[in-house]
DNA sequence: AACGTCCATGTGATCGATCACTCGGATGTT
DNA sequence: AACATCCGAGTGATCGATCACATGGACGTT
């Protein structure tokens, strides 16, 4: 910046004016004309760092995740989240917490909260792969922070999840309008498992509400891949009354359900429908037929946390958002044949 | 600082010298512990923000990428960098420049440069979801940088990229020592795709080194998707000839294959033995059979471009590195039908 | 006792920007 | 002609760290 001055003929602080297009400056055209030549030919850059460092404003956000190698959910989170900093000008500082299942992972959350903060971070998301309740790291309070797809346990910082009950009673729902009374739900059993839960009940919310029985022999509980998905299906349709329909858990066990179907000769949607859960492209998309899924607002999450971030000071107190989930239809629900 | 110099009755030089573990700066260890106490007690963090200008290091590396959002390639890619990285105590700035098809897609690129040189970045990693020859921007030469799954086209920027040739030969000569000698491969035709080439060169290769002739029909051109799949399994099978092993481009390809064996009453991999390239764990590890395929080194690419990144001092001169891809052996393969 | 040496610590400049305040000169007013 | 006003532009402090250099006191030597 001193090179320009000097190119230009005139001093620093004049030079901070023109470049920053100061509002009531009132230098005149020429001068600026003078300075922004002078600028182009040394080829000036901003130093963000001294300006983040004078105006404590780094437009920098720190985005903390765990396992982002092995979930494709990760890239859309980190699209939205992106996508909502660059509107804003801001950049994202990203940090991968390695496996949830470490023993020292709240550690590494601690260290990482803790690394973004020394680098001056305008706020800091945390987000999760799958819907958690944890325990933020304290320094967390220090900075605007929004946690994803998780809950404080307190309850004392933002946070944004997908109304899990609601996805879970409105892809039941698809398949009641579509005529469907026998509807199992596999499910997990995980201590922890927040979506589970909600899902179940939303499920059953909605069978209530349309007045049919909850058969309990319907709601089984399977590791949610694809194994699990065939031993669910092969369960499920063993029964004396088997279901006409299965709504999934995710879509890896959708496509365990297909593979069982195919063994058993049955036809899907004709013979068998199924709901899918989280719309994984190269699951849901290439399966024949497509399959119908509940798809998780991955990118929703991380374009709010983000958008909530830069404006928090609007909104001092901790809030708990919800983001609908949109169904995905492909061809995988048909009405039950009429004998079944 | 000035707070624990105060605390601690020293100077603020004092400070830095003990929590910089100065090396041969002789302060008593009693001076060291009150400092160090003082530091505890006032809550001190290092502000990177003042040392990274003073010392002209900011401890940050930019990661531009394409397309973060529809691939699970990034994860991988993005978790070695940031493995590499905070093993050496760096963090990580990532940009997605969105969409590769966009028109205005390298004027991103630039941006995104240009945005990460004012941040002061101590260098710069450009990936690519798949192999691709580009111009990167011109601004990049002001800062040690490196190429992912690119190549610059004037090879003036240090890249590192898969060794694609090696992994097809590889793949089909997995196929040929199982005793496969009628093997197809369903390639595509996109202008610009480095990979394709390289990966028909290295399957002719095997074939050639092993003896067997290069029957022209097995080589087709489809769409690297499951449709595509389905579509060059119905012309290859349909053959008066035809192929008792199929080298499909990528893994959902290969399921478009699993689909229309299964039309045509084929078992997987006794009458057909199929291989797969990219190793989508979503796809390849929930196919039944789990299908063989050829994994992209993409986790390691990203360690490597970081971690040479910051030894590149030492490596003045631009350099283009391979890394070999690694065979997943899962049970798509098996010998041919004697009879066949 | 006078002087040199060494060691622990302090002083002040510096990185590159921003900003409150100051200043000199042109113009207008009486 | 003397004075107020205004405007373009400069001066110097500041953000929080690091570092070359300065300083002052304890100790040893002659």
């Amino acid at each position: 910046m001193r090179d320009v001055a000097e190119a230009a003929g005139v001093s620093q602080t004049t030079v901070s004016l023109v470049l920053n297009d100061a509002a009531n400056s009132g230098i005149p055209d020429n001068t600026k004309a003078r300075v922004r030549a002078a600028a182009d030919e040394v080829g000036y850059r901003t130093n963000r760092l001294a300006r983040a460092m004078r105006l404590d404003r780094t437009e920098t956000l720190g985005f903390v995740s765990e396992n982002i190698a092995t979930t494709p959910f990760a890239t859309r989170m980190i699209k939205g989240a992106q996508d909502a900093a660059w509107e804003a000008g801001h950049l994202l500082l990203i940090f991968d917490t390695g496996a949830i299942t470490s023993p020292n992972h709240s550690e590494r959350e601690r260290l990482a909260v803790e690394q973004l903060l020394e680098r001056q971070v305008d706020g800091i998301v945390i987000a999760s792969m799958y819907h958690r309740v944890i325990e933020p790291p304290a320094a967390l309070s220090e900075v605007p922070a929004v946690l994803v797809d998780l809950r404080a346990k307190n309850g004392m910082v933002t946070s944004v999840v997908p109304d899990e009950h609601r996805a879970a009673y409105d892809a039941t729902r698809h398949l009641i309008e579509r005529g469907h009374t026998r509807i199992a739900h596999p499910t997990i059993d995980y201590p922890g498992a927040v979506a589970a839960a909600a899902r179940l009940d939303g499920y059953r919310a909605a069978l209530l509400d349309h007045a049919i029985a909850d058969d309990p022999a319907l709601v089984i509980t399977e590791p949610s891949d694809t194994p699990g998905g065939r031993t669910a299906a092969r369960r499920l349709l063993s029964l004396d009354d088997p279901p006409t329909a299965i709504f999934c858990y995710n879509d890896q066990s959708a496509m365990g359900v297909y593979q069982h179907a195919a063994e058993r000769g049955l036809q899907i949607p004709s013979d068998l429908s199924v709901v899918g859960f989280d719309d994984q492209e190269l699951i849901a998309a290439e399966l024949v037929p497509g399959l119908t899924t509940m798809a998780l607002p991955h990118y929703e999450m991380g374009y709010w946390a983000v958008e909530h971030l830069l404006g928090i000071d609007s909104h001092p107190d901790p809030i708990q958002h919800t983001i609908p989930c949109r169904l995905v239809e492909r061809s995988s629900v048909a009405p039950p044949r009429p004998g079944s």
